[in-house]
DNA sequence: TTTAGCACTCAATATCTTGGACTGCTAATA
DNA sequence: TATTAGCAGTCCAAGATATTGAGTGCTAAA
C-alpha cells in the first residue's frame, strides 16, 4: 500500500514537523529528498498520504502535519533507535553508577537524569508493595511511646511508617510484635495485612486493642499508600512552542495536577516494554496534545517503579526512545550488580 | 498625609480590584461609596493618591490599579483579618483532627486545606533537622546486609536511611553501634555527625572502616537531606485572568520548578509570624508579578515546618490571611494536645 | 508515472475606523 | 476651601478592510 517513497515521504515530513513545529510544505521535502523529484510529484504522495489517513493539513492551503496515525506508524516502523551518543551514554553511567541506597532514590535519579538529557518533562513513581512478599517485618520502640514499623519485601524495598500511643509500650512487647507479626507474615504477600491479622494478634497476644489496633491501621495505610509522583523539568515543557497556547499550557499543568491520570498511565503495561502512547490514544482530553513514553524498571516480575516522559506529540521520539532504552538497560545491571 | 476618606476610598479600590481584576474607575468607587460623593471628588483623591505612589494607571485614561505600595498600606493598615466563616473552621477542624502520625503529614494535610479553603496554590516545607537536638539513635538490622539507621530528635521529628553493606553484619554489631552512637550522641545538636564522629567511632569499635564509612556518610545525608517542597493546587492559578499572559504562566512555572527560590523565601522569616511578599519586594523578576504569604509551625523555637501561599498580587489577603491565622492556631493546639 | 505551470485558498499582518470607558481640568457652587 | 457638574481629550479594544505570500490541487504535456 505504501511504496518505499511514500513511507520515506512520511518519515521526512514527521522528522522535519518535529524539528520546526511547523506545517511541512512539498518545497522543503523537495529539498531534502536525495533523488531528484519535483514537488508536485511530492504533493501528489501527500494527498495519497493524507487520504489513507497520516497526515493532516490545518487548512486548505497549508503544508501537511502528521496525524496520530502517522506518528504510530513513524514510532512503529519509521524509525530506529540508536540516537544516542558517546557523551550522553558517558552522562547516563555516571550518573547513575553506585550512588543510590534505595530503589526509591536510584529511580529519581534516572528521572532527573532522563529529563536533562532529553529537555523534555519526566515524571515517575515508585515501586508499588502490591504483589511483593514480605522478608521480614521489625517494630523499633523510639521512646516509649513510639514505635516504628519496617516492612522488607522480597525484592528489597523498605516501607516503614511511625505509630504512636497513648501509653507506654515495653521492649518486651515490642519484641513479642516483632515474633508474632514475622511468625505469621514471613513469606507471605504483603496484602495479608489486614483486618483478619488484627484479630490473630490480638487472640494470640491478648494486648489492649488500643496497641493493636492503630498498629495494624498504620500498616495497612503503609502498603495502600496513594504512590507520589516525581516530577522534573516542568519548566522545560514550557519553553515549546505549543505552549504559546493557553489552553494546552492548562491541560498541563492540569494532568500533572490530577495526579490519577498519570498514576494510571504510569501503572499500565508490562516490564521492560516501553510504552508509547501518541494523542488521543488516550482517553484523557487534556492529553490529545501530548505523548507520553514509560517504562518499567523491574527485577523479574516484580516491579521496581515506572518512568515516563510527557511532550509535545511532535517529541523526539528516536531521541527519548534511544536513551530510554539504554537507561532501562543499565538500571537493570545496576541492580544485577547490587544484590 | 491620608485623610479617611482617601484611606476609605484605597480600600474601596483595593477590594474592587482583587475582586474584578479590572482597573477600578471612579465611577465604580462612587456605586459602594456609603456616603454621597461625585466622582470628581474620587478622582481628585485618586490623582492624589497616585501622587504618593498607592496607585497607578495602565494608560493615560485607564482607571486605577494599585502598585506594590498600595497593596502594602493596604494589608498593614486598611485589613481585618476576621474572615473566616463558621464552614470554613468547621472543615479545617475535621481535616486537622489526629489523623496525621508525624509532623510532616499534618503539614501537607494542612497545606492541602489551605489551598482547598482559598482556591490558591499552596506549598510547603517539612521541618529543618539543623538546630534540634538528638534524642536518640537506633540502628536496626534488616536480613544480613542492610542497616535502617533512626534518628528522633528532641521536638519529636523522626528520620530515617537505609545503608547497605557488602558483607555481613551482626546483631552484637549493631547493638555496640547504638550503644555507643547514643552515649556520644544523645542530648546533643544533630550537627554533631561528621567526620570526627567516624573518628571516634572507628578508634572505639575498631570495625572495619568498610562498615564505619557508610554509616557514618548516610547519616550526614540524611541531616543535611535537601528539603522537599510541597505542592497542592498548581492548575488553581491557571484559572485566574493574570495567567492569560504567557509570560506570567512561564514565571509561574519556573518558581514551583525551580525550587531554590521557594525554600529561599519558606526559610526566612520567624516563628508564628505570619510573612507577607507582595511583587517586586523580592527580588527574584520572576515573583514580580506574584505574592506569597507564609507562616511557620512550630514549638517553642524549634521548626516543625512552613506553609506558603503563592498567587498573584490581587490576592485575597483578608481571606487567605485570617484562614492562614486560624490553621496556624490549630496546628499549635493539636501539637500542645498530643505531646 | 512524472512534471511544469497556473488558478485558487486562506492565514497572517498591517492599516483604518469607530465606540466608549476613562481621566483631568475648569469654572461654578456650597 | 472643598466639592461638583460638565466637557474636552486620551487611548484601548474590537471590528472592518486590504494586502501579501506560502501553500495546495488540478490540468495537460512529457
Amino acid at each position: 500500500m505504501l511504496d518505499e517513497r511514500k513511507r520515506k515521504i512520511l518519515k521526512e515530513i514527521v522528522d522535519e514537523y518535529i524539528d520546526s513545529a511547523e506545517p511541512v510544505s512539498s518545497a522543503i521535502i523537495v529539498e531534502k529528498y536525495e533523488n531528484n523529484i519535483s514537488s508536485a510529484t511530492v504533493r501528489n504522495d501527500m494527498a495519497e498520504l493524507e487520504k489513507l489517513g497520516y497526515l493532516e493539513k490545518t487548512h486548505t492551503s497549508s503544508g501537511r502535519v502528521p496525524s496520530a496515525k502517522g506518528y504510530r506508524l513513524y514510532v512503529d516502523e519509521l524509525l530506529k533507535y540508536d540516537n544516542i551518543s558517546v557523551e550522553e551514554i558517558k552522562y547516563i553511567q555516571e550518573k547513575l553508577e553506585n550512588k543510590a541506597n534505595s530503589i526509591e532514590e536510584l529511580t529519581k535519579i534516572a528521572t532527573t537524569t532522563l529529563s536533562e538529557i532529553t529537555h523534555y518533562t519526566t515524571v515517575s513513581v515508585g515501586p508499588k508493595t502490591s504483589g511483593q512478599n514480605i522478608e521480614e517485618i521489625k517494630f523499633v520502640l523510639l521512646g516509649s511511646r513510639m514505635l516504628m514499623g519496617i516492612i522488607v519485601t522480597d525484592s528489597g524495598l523498605v516501607r516503614e511508617t511511625i505509630i504512636k500511643f497513648d501509653e507506654d509500650i515495653t521492649q518486651e512487647q515490642v519484641d513479642t510484635l516483632n515474633y508474632y507479626f514475622n511468625n505469621k507474615l514471613q513469606g507471605e504477600p504483603i496484602e495479608k495485612i489486614d483486618a483478619s491479622l488484627e484479630e490473630y494478634i490480638f487472640r494470640e497476644l491478648k494486648y489492649s486493642i488500643k496497641i493493636i489496633r492503630p498498629i495494624i491501621e498504620q500498616m495497612k495505610k503503609l502498603i495502600q499508600e496513594e504512590e507520589k509522583i516525581y516530577l522534573e523539568g516542568a519548566n522545560k515543557s514550557f519553553e515549546l512552542p505549543e505552549f504559546k497556547s493557553l489552553e494546552i499550557a492548562k491541560n498541563f499543568v492540569n494532568i500533572l495536577d490530577t495526579k490519577e491520570v498519570m498514576l494510571d498511565i504510569l501503572n499500565t503495561g508490562f516490564a521492560k516494554d516501553i510504552q508509547i502512547y501518541i494523542g488521543d490514544e488516550n482517553d484523557n482530553q487534556d492529553l490529545k496534545d501530548f505523548s507520553i513514553v514509560t517504562f518499567k524498571h523491574s527485577v523479574g516480575d516484580k516491579d521496581l517503579g515506572t518512568i515516563g516522559i510527557i511532550g509535545p506529540k511532535r517529541m523526539n521520539y528516536s531521541k527519548v526512545i534511544s536513551v530510554m532504552k539504554y537507561i532501562s538497560k543499565k538500571l537493570d545491571d545496576n541492580f544485577d550488580k547490587k544484590d
